[in-house]
DNA sequence: CTGAAAGCGCTTACAG
DNA sequence: CTGAAAGCGCTTACAG
């Protein structure tokens, strides 16, 4: 590789460095003349300025960087997609690292980035991060810190998540104001914080509307196609089947869906389904999945945003946790009663 | 933020920063026991090296860059997540940037990364991309630059993509061996090289297998849902409808499931799909896709090993434009008539 | 309007 | 085994 500097640009000028530098930069110290001539050699050379050496003595990089779980989630493309595109509305790069939910990769990164100097960092925790460690040392160094999605309990960093509580309730009250009572979850683990608020909010939302919940209609098999697979088989094993499975993401909705398939019930005549998802995924579901809708792009601008009023130090009493609204989108895959 | 420097940590042991500088680095010239006491202090200080100022020194960044048209199409996601993962194996860390399908975004893209001084960089050009200039200045620059999925015509960088004349002529021996003859084809845009190869593809195989083309079974009709939707719309009209469609991918094979199902014939009995794609979209699918497979991971890992070689530039002999074969899996989207 | 001096945080090559 | 000198490519603050 073969760089040109300033310097080259300067000694072919024959003037110094530092009105190269200027020139550049357009400052108004340099008259109009000098600076066309050095733009027109840095031209010439196809001068790009070396941004670690600007951003060395700038203590500025310009740069957020970026820390998910896992890009196979398209629930993450999207979101940083669209940070992405936020952050260079707000002319700053973005460096995207992927831990692979694996709790080393994520300290290794966020160590990376820390070296590297970004000024600000958007981070969604893998599932098994538990040693809060690297989080506190990115307190001590004053980094902004902007959580999304999940959270890291315990620190203090502000945070992006959605209000699954409010969303379960909203669409449940829906489902169940249009006439359907028999409504079972499919959860995820309630020791993983996204699964626990879920369930809560079904919970919440059969008890305000005043109906029973029966325990067998509950079950708590993880977050994949097969663990919603493995509920239906077993649920349906039992002969007692809900009218309507609210499940805790789209995969394990594709999962039911699978298992419905298979032993002959038809989506939505036999039963209907409700996921948490969102509407790219619910589409490609046949028929139509009917979802309470987590928007990633919503959640990466607004964390993003978040981010910038952080590093520019501004709004200190605006609220820790920024909650985003979901919601319902009724597709195909329940039966509608009444219009 | 405030970050600790080896001038910190030297200062406090009173000895000199290229001490602490080797010491960090285990160089061979200090004492175990500096080396104990410099390293202690640095985790007291929660020191982070500066990579910046280490990569000014070192011109060697250890960074790669990528640029990918979109997240959105989780078929890059997966391919990034490959070399993710890839590149960290060689110990190298990544820069992501998205141009999201538009050639300005890529041009700054690829100057941005430029000016980090990445070691090389791997792209997968947007579909609009005509103008090859910045490209030249890459050559010009001896920029280790790898292309993949989609290439730059009129450049002599290197590059890895799938043989998607192969593979269409592989899929069809299958079906066409099955049983099936009449087959169409809704294929992309003939303009966009992907759109023209796979169309050759099909054609060849046609061929081949002494098979009559109907030129009313090929619609070229674009890329997306609604491209395939209205293609089957179109030729639903016709009444001329062959027993298997291949698409160009798997969005317009979505197209056409929807249609499919709208109009009231079902797949796999009514009408067989095969389309490009890979196998987690496929399994998406209700029922499974057929597909002519193409594994974003196998041409993530490939680009990147490529990449490797071109910035040791080791192994001169190797063919500039690497094919990654496409396996036909067969799923239940079209009747096996056969074992 | 132009430039000499000092410095950002690190490393390399050399001297002792 | 330890360190003084020089430099990477840039910018900032000051002088002229």
């Amino acid at each position: 590789m073969a760089y040109y500097t300033q310097t080259d640009i300067a000694e072919k000028l024959k003037v110094s460095r530092v009105t190269v530098s200027k020139a550049l930069r357009d400052h108004p110290d340099i008259s109009r003349d000098m600076k066309r001539r050095v733009k027109e050699i840095a031209e010439e050379f196809g001068y790009t300025p070396n941004l670690i050496a600007k951003n060395l003595t700038s203590k500025k990089t310009l740069t957020i960087g970026i820390v998910v779980p896992d890009l196979e989630n398209s629930f993450f493309s999207y979101a940083v997609d669209s940070m992405v595109d936020a952050a260079s509305e707000h002319h700053y790069h973005t460096i995207l690292t992927v831990s692979r939910e694996n709790e080393q990769n994520e300290k290794y990164n966020i160590q990376s980035l820390i070296g590297m100097r970004v000024d600000g960092l958007l981070v969604c925790v893998s599932q098994r991060t538990s040693d809060p460690h690297v989080f506190e040392e990115l307190k001590k160094k004053k980094m902004p810190v902007v959580f999304f999605d999940r959270q890291m309990e315990g620190t203090d960093f502000r945070s992006v998540t959605f209000n699954d509580e409010i969303g379960a309730v909203d669409a449940l009250d829906h489902i169940i104001g249009n006439g359907y009572s028999r409504i079972g979850h499919f959860a995820g683990y309630s020791n993983v914080s996204i699964g626990r608020k879920r369930c809560e909010g079904y919970r919440s939302a059969m008890k305000k509307n005043g109906l029973e919940i029966d325990p067998a209609w509950i079950l708590a098999a993880g977050f994949e196609i097969q663990d919603g697979y493995d509920s239906f088989m077993k649920l349906y094993q039992t002969k007692n089947i809900p009218e309507v499975i609210l499940t805790v993401n789209d995969r394990v909705a594709l999962g039911v869906y699978k298992a419905a398939k298979e032993v002959g019930m038809e989506i939505p005549k036999d039963i209907g389904i409700v996921g948490f998802g969102f509407s790219e995924t619910a589409q490609m579901f046949s028929p139509t999945l009917s979802i309470i809708h987590q928007d990633p792009r919503r959640l990466g601008t607004a964390a993003l945003e978040v981010l910038i009023e952080e590093m520019q130090n501004t709004k200190q009493d605006r609220p820790r946790n920024v909650l985003i609204e979901e919601k319902f989108i009724w597709n195909n895959s329940i039966i509608k009663k009444q219009h």
